[in-house]
DNA sequence: CAGAATCCGTTAGGATACTG
DNA sequence: CAGTATCCTAACGGATTCTG
């Protein structure tokens, strides 16, 4: 793996350079779920185009987070899947799905 | 606070409404270790102008992550300091942290 | 179905100059 | 020092069309 030739000192920048986008994030946790197809992905990340789509799933397989696997058929199915490395990001969505939770909270009780 | 009319449902996503942004991340990573003034960051976010570091800011402190505390003196001092809820950011942070840790480890060994 | 290839608009963000 | 006000460009990402 590693598409990226000099990775930044701080490990921080580390991650927003492979994960410091919307999509990817949003991507990362339609894939803890399980693994998904192109469409279902596409569906899930409700808005997103094929385009942006594509081009985040190739860059998150070349920096190692995802598998793309390809079935020989008619129609065509490719499924995405959660490396090992990809599966560690668990830990980061979970502490931004906390927080999230957590704010919506604080502007709801905040609101009075 | 809440700058945001209508947050998602999805927590990620709220989360990633109000931190979803690279420099956002680093303005709090170094917020982290205390309050900071205006040129302290500007410094120590290599590379960010002053106008994009006071739009985050901005928005930071309208949704109540950053304090901004102005001294009535010439020249000016301004300092700002994560309020609770920008504080509670620290986990997120540092699952960051971790994460690129691993990964900065990962590409290191692979190598070989 | 899963894309590749274009075209195109918006805009985030950098550079610069000025100010209380 | 900590901004504000402009100007300007790269590029992210949406919409559309076409194909194996």
């Amino acid at each position: 793996m590693q598409a990226i030739e000099n990775l930044p000192p701080c490990p921080v920048e580390t991650t927003l350079l492979l994960m410091g986008d919307k999509w990817k994030v949003l991507i990362v946790r339609d894939l803890l779920s399980g693994t998904k197809r192109f469409g279902e992905l596409k569906k899930s990340l409700n808005g997103i185009s094929q385009k942006v789509l594509t081009s985040h799933l190739r860059t998150m397989e070349k920096n190692g987070l995802i598998t793309r696997k390809v079935y020989a058929q008619v129609p065509p199915k490719v499924e995405y899947t959660l490396t090992e490395v990809g599966q560690s990001l668990k830990q980061v969505h979970d502490a931004m799905l906390d927080w999230g939770k957590n704010y919506q909270h604080q502007c709801n009780t905040t609101i009075n």
